[in-house]
DNA sequence: CCCTGTGAAATTGTTCACAGCA
DNA sequence: TGCTGTGAACAATTTCACAGGG
């Protein structure tokens, strides 16, 4: 993901997979409300149903981890909390500045979901003086000429970006040269990061675009797909005539369930 | 993914790739961006930096989408700019409903992203009176009571909901009565729908916790695993003694770089 | 006998490498 | 000759199904 960084090239460390690891915040989530109901014990069963996958992913996920659970009886809600928890690296306190203090930003800083889970908000940054100063969510917010004072004074390594497209870059620049090496990118761009640097991104804008795909899909199933085929396709192809891709291949309706409006 | 819904049962439709659905806002954005430019246009190599992809992958992409490149040459922006945005249904107008208009509801409804493709935010609705009519980014909240009407009187299809997590399950179930197929959910909870409505989640706190993890990885190839191996774990395993976890496979530290603090 | 832990199979996704067209 | 389109190899992930411990 990201731009540079491949993988995880050498030291493939313990060797969770990655997909395991997204779903580990999920398992946790699910076992903290059982854990404030008190429920001492879930089965992969239970457990999977609160987290909305299947018991068998489950109980895979945690093969990876270790054996926690008691065969015939499940697993202890206390302890998975805590080796989820660990293994995650929620048993230390990660300091986190807030780049671009607007809506979204101001949205992030009160989000309870952060402070909850071992995430502290060091600081809240925004360009504009008229910011400066102003407590948001209870935090005052800094001017971004401090950004690297900031950074290494509370020896933050995770850095939220929220500001416009057209800056995130050179935040994440400043970010990343004053040592922060994580990343969680809300501007619609693609940052380019050096090795060693993670950057995960989150895009409203593109999800709502998949919802749109799959939407669009339910509504061609439906009727036999209708909707303006090809009102008019703005620019013709690239050279030549249509012809190629026409009869090239798939074009506009390849294999569609194929039933012509009218 | 959500509860219910397995994963596309009949009707395979065409079978473009999920992996590749989901990469395909990428593209369009890059692409927007050359267009904006004049770039006439982009080779796969080009367009998979802009879209921080490798170019084999997009070119895989692309061919299930059909053949609309030229040899030699590469791909016709504004031909496939048209080309994904049809494929992703973004060419017909899809009215969108926000519930909970807080800080993150606010800045949803002010996200230029959002009108820009095709999204047009319908309306704005909330459970609090008192936001009732007030406008925000230029759109006055109606009331929640309206739900059921706002959606029949507009057609809306896809419901984002911004609330807090304890009503999100019945917001969710009231949309998805009134007719809405698709959710966008950004509250931190699972939500339960029935066969044929897709959801897709964002969530904050889960991103930041899968960046810790590797946060923490990073820090404990550098130096030899530190920070707290286990300060003390809360309850103790299931019944048993700890023997079978702590023997059994891995336990707290099972093949870590080991090297033992002190 | 219930429920975990896990090999093995099935599926999905990525990367390689090159044939072939413009 | 340059760059797309794509089979085929490879890798990751999911699912199955069942051995085996409590």
């Amino acid at each position: 993901m990201a731009t540079g960084r491949t993988h995880r090239p050498a030291t493939r460390s313990r060797g969770i997979p990655e997909a395991t690891v997204a779903r580990l915040p999920l398992y946790l989530r699910a076992l903290t409300t059982l854990s404030e109901r008190s429920v001492p014990t879930v089965s992969s069963e239970e457990l999977a149903a609160a987290a909305g996958v299947n018991s068998a992913k489950l109980r895979k996920d945690f093969s990876y981890l270790g054996s926690y659970g008691t065969r015939g009886v499940g697993y202890d809600v206390e302890y998975l909390v805590y080796q989820i928890s660990r293994e995650l690296g929620l048993t230390q306190d990660w300091p986190v500045v807030i780049v671009g203090i607007g809506n979204l930003g101001a949205a992030l800083a009160g989000y309870g979901g952060f402070a909850s889970r071992g995430f502290r908000v060091a600081a809240l940054i925004d360009a504009d003086p008229a910011m400066t100063g102003k407590p948001v969510a209870g935090i005052p917010v800094q001017h971004s000429d401090d950004l690297e004072k900031i950074i290494a004074e509370d020896g933050v390594s995770i850095g939220v970006i929220a500001t416009p497209a057209g800056v995130a870059q050179a935040v994440c620049d400043r970010l990343v040269a004053a040592g922060v090496t994580s990343i969680l990118n809300f501007a619609p761009t693609v940052l380019s990061v050096p090795d060693g640097v993670d950057v995960r991104k989150v895009d409203l804008s593109i999800e709502l675009q998949i919802l749109a795909f799959h939407e669009q899909r339910k509504a061609g199933e439906e009727l036999g797909e209708e909707a303006a085929p090809q009102a008019a396709a703005p620019a013709a192809p690239p050279a030549a005539t249509r012809t190629t891709a026409e009869g090239g291949r798939k074009g506009p309706d390849g294999d569609v369930p194929a039933v012509m409006p009218a």
